[in-house]
DNA sequence: CTCTTGACTGAGG
DNA sequence: GCCTCAGCCAAGA
């Protein structure tokens, strides 16, 4: 038995792995959608940990489309370029046209 | 056990 | 639009 989807961190993970490309959500609409809505920040601090996994952390930025946890990945520009690459514009750290990458799950599942 | 910090958010001024 | 305060929960010192 592997009851990952039981804690939850490992569900953060769960949907963050189903961040479809080009897309992006905040924390607090994983933490919402795992019933947990004013538990913004462990969803955050579950990304901190995520760090091994094949969780892609990037896609996950806070409400205003800031890039606020760039600062744990390991260059200076990473978590941008990432998502550059999947044709999200990024200006000083912050997510342009957000709202038409921005993937809610609790509307999307 | 207590205190601080943290990849957050919403409400109020 | 910006700043401040409060609430949420977990891990580390």
């Amino acid at each position: 038995m592997k009851p990952e989807t039981n804690s939850f961190f490992d569900k953060v993970y769960d949907v963050a792995r189903l961040i479809p490309y080009g897309k992006v959500t905040s924390y607090g609409a994983i933490a919402t959608y795992l019933g947990a809505a004013k538990s913004a920040r462990m969803v955050g601090y579950a990304m901190n940990a995520s760090h091994g996994k094949d969780v892609p952390a990037h896609r996950v930025v806070n409400k205003k489309g800031l890039l606020t946890g760039k600062h744990h990945f390991e260059g200076t520009n990473l978590m941008q370029q990432l998502l550059e690459s999947e044709g999200i514009t990024i200006i000083d750290n912050q997510i342009q046209d957000m709202s038409q990458h921005y993937w809610d799950p609790s509307k999307a599942l």
